[in-house]
DNA sequence: TATTGTTATACTCTATAACTATA
DNA sequence: TATAGTTATAGAGTATAACAATA
């Protein structure tokens, strides 16, 4: 793993850009968040399609994909994956019998809760770095960046 | 039973957390700044390659890896391409002959100044929704993240 | 011995297009 | 004809380890 510093290297006007620094900060909270998360087998993203399973029992896989703006298909070897270590449960439905429904299994539930305690951990280091007054602020800015940007 | 539509998802306490909301914003600011560089056939990690050796003339590969936190060897194949489209120069140096120094050539050098142009328009675009007053403190906030998360 | 850069290799993430099975 | 999901395939991007040349 490089290490973050840069010597004597010149950044010029890219300290001052917010897309560059950007791109540092998400940089370096996937690292944390994945070193924490290490210990559990699951990589950041995986987190993140457990979580909206748990929350969305019965989800379809292309809501699923929708929900994080990926294509089905780059979703189809993530649920393989966690289907064969039995944290998620795939099941036809009657009336429609090209769809799945989502669900957890038991172990998926507790892995989750566990990936749960990790992003809270996490999150609670970025709150205290930010500064607790300031995060409600920071929050509204990415989410208008987010949904926002031309 | 109909599956959960995209819309109908539920994002639960993701919504409020740091580390899922940079994820989103540095991805919607990426494409976005992709958008804009698109007709110079290059990516965003391209534009800081170039920017920094512009920058820094005769900086070395090592060097180059560690300014943006990548190994050297992930390096390599982007410096071979920008050397045989012409955009780099890549000298050995007298004194210490494992290193290379990297330099813009004139045709990199015109690239970079059209990367530029798409960097402040996307920048300025970042700043408006951001609004000017708060862009300091949001900066200072990114770069705190990024050299500081644990 | 240590460092610079390359090569071989592999893994993740993502996408497009063609396919199947249903509707 | 349209939709849900899979397969085949490809392309970034990144990393580790072993290596050659040089220090």
């Amino acid at each position: 793993m490089p290490s973050v510093a840069a010597e004597e290297v010149d950044f010029g006007v890219l300290e001052n850009w917010v897309g560059f620094q950007l791109r540092m900060a998400q940089s370096a909270s996937f690292q944390a968040f994945a070193r924490l998360s290490h210990q559990s087998g699951m990589r950041p993203g995986r987190f993140a399609t457990l979580y909206l399973i748990g929350r969305n029992p019965g989800i379809s896989q292309t809501a699923l994909s929708r929900a994080n703006g990926k294509d089905k298909s780059s979703l189809t070897p993530v649920l393989n994956d966690l289907v064969r270590r039995g944290f998620v449960h795939r099941a036809r439905t009657r009336n429609d019998r090209r769809t799945y429904r989502l669900t957890l299994t038991p172990d998926g539930r507790k892995l989750l809760d566990q990936l749960n305690r990790c992003a809270q951990r996490h999150d609670r280091n970025l709150d205290r770095l930010i500064g607790r007054r300031d995060v409600p602020r920071f929050l509204e800015i990415l989410r208008k960046i987010a949904t926002e940007i031309a």
